[in-house]
DNA sequence: TGTATTATTGCAACACAATCGCATTTATTT
DNA sequence: AAATAAATGCGATTGTGTTGCAATAATACA
């Protein structure tokens, strides 16, 4: 909680453009207590105070151009978003070169650890990842 | 032309259901020619004879079920369907576990050839795959 | 070849995710 | 406490894809 708030502050500073508000603290702390990624319509439930879905989105996107969150688009149509743990910091920069796994039981969609590198044919260049994977969570076999 | 009329055919007397339309030689003619993943508005300006957007994805869906031809979600939200060239019929059976790489300058959509294969955490399940690249190709730098 | 069957089509309406414009609110600065 | 401009809520809008239904047309069969 207080850990959120001072996290966000921080960037907030940095960025000297944007605000503290409850729903940015909302959202982050939603994120951070699912540990997951996580939909629009996830965190519109998971959220006690209602926000408005432009809201949501908004401030996702706002996350995302801070480097505080990644998103993902689901093979279900809806985007995901999840915090940064250490990927925003290693070495590959910003490219999340990683696949997400969405449970068709349960729906929890989470980061799979293991990077993957892209073969591409020789001259193409590379710009965005967006790897997805749906099947089962051992929990839901 | 001929080839895939009886290709069509074929396809149409094994599964003792499907009939034979302009529409779907249309479509699969468009397919061929393109010998790229195609989404539904480039069929649409492809070919000659206009043919209704929920015809084409009949028509499409149909084609997935029939394992002629396979689909992905790209980052743009857009589903693109492809031919299976050999994919349909070697040892994986039709998990299309290859990635789709989409130039941001021309908007082709082709099949990495490389197959991939993704580490899941333990206990967990595979059911779809979808992983989807954008850049640019040797063409467009 | 003509007729019956039913897959296929076109049209319109719908469902859904996400975005945008704009007036209002409110976090921050001074 | 007042001024500034970022953030919000609301409604409307875009865009992709699907569905229901009546009309059409490809196939099977007499």
């Amino acid at each position: 909680m207080q850990h959120n708030r001072i996290y966000l502050l921080r960037l907030c500073r940095i960025k000297m453009k944007r605000r503290q508000t409850e729903s940015k603290m909302g959202i982050l702390n939603a994120l951070k207590k699912a540990n997951s990624a996580l939909s629009h319509d996830m965190l519109e439930t998971l959220i006690d105070t209602p926000i408005d879905r432009a809201t949501i989105y908004r401030v996702l996107n706002s996350f995302c151009e801070d480097g505080l969150v990644h998103k993902t688009l689901g093979d279900d149509g809806k985007q995901y978003f999840a915090l940064c743990g250490h990927c925003a910091e290693n070495e590959h920069g910003h490219n999340h070169t990683h696949f997400h796994f969405r449970c068709l039981n349960c729906g929890k969609v989470e980061c799979l650890k293991s990077d993957v590198h892209i073969p591409l044919p020789t001259g193409y260049t590379f710009e965005n990842f967006n790897g997805f994977i749906t099947g089962r969570c051992s929990i839901c076999i």
